[in-house]
DNA sequence: TTGATTTAGTTGCTGGTACAATCAACTAGT
DNA sequence: ACTAGTTGATTGTACCAGCAACTAAATCAA
């Protein structure tokens, strides 16, 4: 708990020192960003985060009002939406991509070895995709 | 990110459904209980937790509220405190201590072989160390 | 078709946390 | 002994997140 709340806080403030975001906002650029081309739903983004449905409104609105985020109107579904990047936000995120990446080796990965990299990537992967309520 | 949000998230709400206690409270206790029998110091509480000297100083307003944390003046610095486990507190946390040990196998524990946690413990022990503000 | 149920997303509210400023007490240098 | 600077803890403020209740749209049954 102590170490994972401390990487969270050091990664928290060196993004909003050097992007001006939250950790968890820049997460959700990153996963908007690997969805599909055509975007994402709202449902299924929180339950790629670590956001509840409840929180992802809100932040979606401020990723929005900053003009990161798009939000269209589902084809297949009228109560749905569809959560696109738009270039500013690509841009956004393919700008702080080189800081975030220091940040996590210096806060994080730099204290891991290969194997033990490894090894957490399984555990923890396995952990996400079962404990989810 | 997402798994260890997971975790504590089923821990949080296991103990407030079993002990009345938030995550963060719990391990408060937890952290004053281990310490020196004569108490341990805000200053080194907040150190050993999640939490900064500001939101400790709320958390143990709530614990004392709840008659299971005391403040007492440290006799070696007129600033300064000793946090101390009242009885009640003591009790709290034995009578809590099951149900939480089987929270912690079944969101966290279950999912890890021996050899992995061991791996863990030293890495983010490790990182706990390190990486503090 | 129509009424009942489920699902998607939003909103009112509350509570917890951090940051920055503040107050009080300790320590050091003259 | 007195002042300057530091450290321990608290408080004002603002923000973010979750829960529970809500609205609207889709699905299902008859």
């Amino acid at each position: 708990m102590v170490a994972s709340v401390a990487v969270s806080r050091g990664l928290d403030r060196d993004l909003q020192r050097q992007a001006g975001l939250a950790l968890a906002e820049h997460h959700l650029l990153a996963i908007i960003n690997e969805a599909d081309q055509q975007g994402i739903r709202p449902t299924d983004l929180a339950l790629a985060s670590t956001l509840t449905k409840s929180g992802l409104t809100r932040a979606i609105d401020r990723l929005e009002a900053l003009g990161l985020v798009g939000r269209r109107v589902c084809p297949t579904d009228g109560r749905g939406q569809l959560l696109v990047l738009t270039a500013k936000g690509r841009q956004k995120l393919r700008r702080s991509a080189p800081d975030f990446f220091r940040s996590v080796a210096r806060h994080f990965a730099d204290y891991l070895t290969e194997r033990e990299t490894e090894m957490l990537a399984a555990a923890f992967g396995r952990i996400a995709a079962a404990d989810r309520p």
